[in-house]
DNA sequence: CGGGTTTGACCAGCGC
DNA sequence: GCGCTGGTCAAACCCG
C-alpha cells in the first residue's frame, strides 16, 4: 500500500511497509541540480507570493553511524547542540565541487538515537556520482511537486497517490511540510508496517548505509523486489530507491503529489497530530521548521522514529 | 604537508 | 530592546 500524506507541509509516502517523508523548503532551485533532476523542481513556477526560499529535503534512516553515504564527499563546519537535544547537530558542506551551495545537517533524533536525520539544502552544481544524482532526483522531484503543487504552503496530508504505485516499496512514507521558511520534504526510511529491522550496520561498517546512498552505490539500477527485505541495508536501500526511481522517474508522482496537495490545500489540513512521538524528526530542528517530523501522524502507520534524512533543495 | 575535524566565537533572525 | 537559538566562520588540532 502506498500512502502519500501531506501535512501541512510534509508530504508522507508510505511504501510498503517503509515511511519517506520528504520536506522542501522554499523551492526556489536555484538553479542548482541535484543530479538531473533538478530542473524540474526548480522551474516550477516559484510564487513570488511563497516565503519559501528553499527547499529541503529531510531523510530519516536509521543509523548508528555519525553519517550516512549519500555518494557525495562532505566536509564539516560546524557543529551545534541543539535545544532540546542532547544530540548535536552537525554540519556539512559538499566538497565535490568548489563552489557547491549543498550543505546538509546531521543530526539524531532525541527520542530515538538510533534515528539519523540528515537534511540537504540547496541543488548541487556539479556532476553527481549515480549515487548522489539518485538523491539529488528524489529530492530535486520532491521539490519541484511541492512546488508546483504547494504554491501555498500549507501541510497536507496526501492521500495515497499513485506516486509509488509502480515501487515495489511503496511502504516508504514522503512527508511534505511547506513551513514558510522552507518546504521540506521528509523521506522517512525509518517505519514502515511492519517493524523493519533496523538498520543496524555490523560496527564494523564505518558509513552507514544510508537508502539512498546505498542503494545507488550498490546497486542503482536494481531495485530490491522484496519489499519484505529485512536486511536493514538492504531495506533502506530498496526503499530509497524505490522512492527516488519513483519520484525521479514518474513524472506522475510530481503531478499526483502536486494535485494532492493543491487538494489539500483547499481543503482543511488535516489533524495534525503533532504528536509524533517520534519528533525525531527535528529536521533541521530549526525554529523555522515547524513542521519539524515531516512525519505527522501517518494514517495507520505506526510511527518509529529510526533514521531521518533531509535533503533540501534550493 | 594537506585535508579534515573540532571547538569557540561571532552574526543574524525571531520571539517575547 | 533584549535574550535566545540557529547557522557560519575561523583558528587550532589531528590524522593520513
Amino acid at each position: 500500500m502506498e500512502v502519500v500524506s501531506i501535512k501541512g507541509n510534509s508530504h508522507t509516502v508510505q511504501i510498503q511497509g517503509k515511511r519517506v517523508s520528504v520536506i522542501e523548503d522554499g523551492i526556489d532551485q536555484t538553479s542548482q541540480s541535484w543530479g538531473s533532476m533538478a530542473d524540474q523542481s526548480k522551474n516550477k513556477e516559484q510564487v513570488p507570493e511563497a516565503p519559501f526560499k528553499k527547499a529541503r529535503v529531510s531523510v530519516r534512516a536509521i543509523s548508528e553511524a555519525p553519517m550516512i553515504c549519500d555518494g557525495c564527499q562532505w566536509r564539516k563546519y560546524g557543529q551545534k547542540m541543539a535545544k532540546g537535544n542532547p544530540c548535536p547537530r552537525a554540519y556539512y558542506r559538499c566538497t565535490m565541487a568548489v563552489g557547491c551551495p549543498v550543505r546538509k545537517q546531521v543530526q539524531r533524533c532525541a527520542e530515538d538515537k538510533s534515528i539519523l536525520i540528515t537534511t540537504y539544502e540547496a541543488n548541487h552544481n556539479h556532476p553527481l556520482p549515480p549515487a548522489a544524482a539518485a538523491m539529488a532526483k528524489t529530492t530535486s522531484a520532491a521539490a519541484a511537486m511541492l512546488l508546483s503543487g504547494s504554491s501555498t504552503s500549507k501541510d497536507g496530508v496526501l492521500p495515497s497517490s499513485g506516486y509509488f504505485h509502480s515501487l515495489p516499496y511503496a511502504s516508504t512514507m514522503a512527508t511534505v511540510s511547506a513551513s514558510p521558511p522552507f518546504p521540506t520534504i521528509t523521506l522517512d526510511l525509518t517505519q514502515g508496517p511492519n517493524p523493519v529491522p533496523y538498520i543496524r550496520p555490523p560496527s564494523s561498517a564505518p558509513t552507514f548505509p544510508l537508502p539512498l546512498h546505498g542503494y545507488s552505490m550498490l546497486a542503482p539500477n536494481k531495485l530490491s523486489p522484496f519489499p519484505g527485505m529485512r536486511m536493514g541495508q538492504q531495506r533502506t536501500s530498496s526503499v530509497v530507491e524505490t522512492v527516488t526511481a519513483a519520484i525521479a522517474s514518474n513524472p506522475n508522482f510530481t503531478a499526483a503529489l502536486a494535485a494532492a496537495i493543491s487538494t489539500i490545500m483547499g481543503a482543511p489540513p488535516p489533524p495534525t497530530p503533532s504528536n509524533d512521538g517520534n519528533s525525531a524528526t527535528k529536521n533541521g530542528g530549526n525554529k523555522n521548521n515547524s513542521s519539524s517530523n515531516g512525519v505527522p501522524g501517518f494514517p495507520g502507520s505506526p510511527q518509529l522514529p529510526q533514521s531521518c534524512t533531509t535533503f533540501s533543495t534550493n
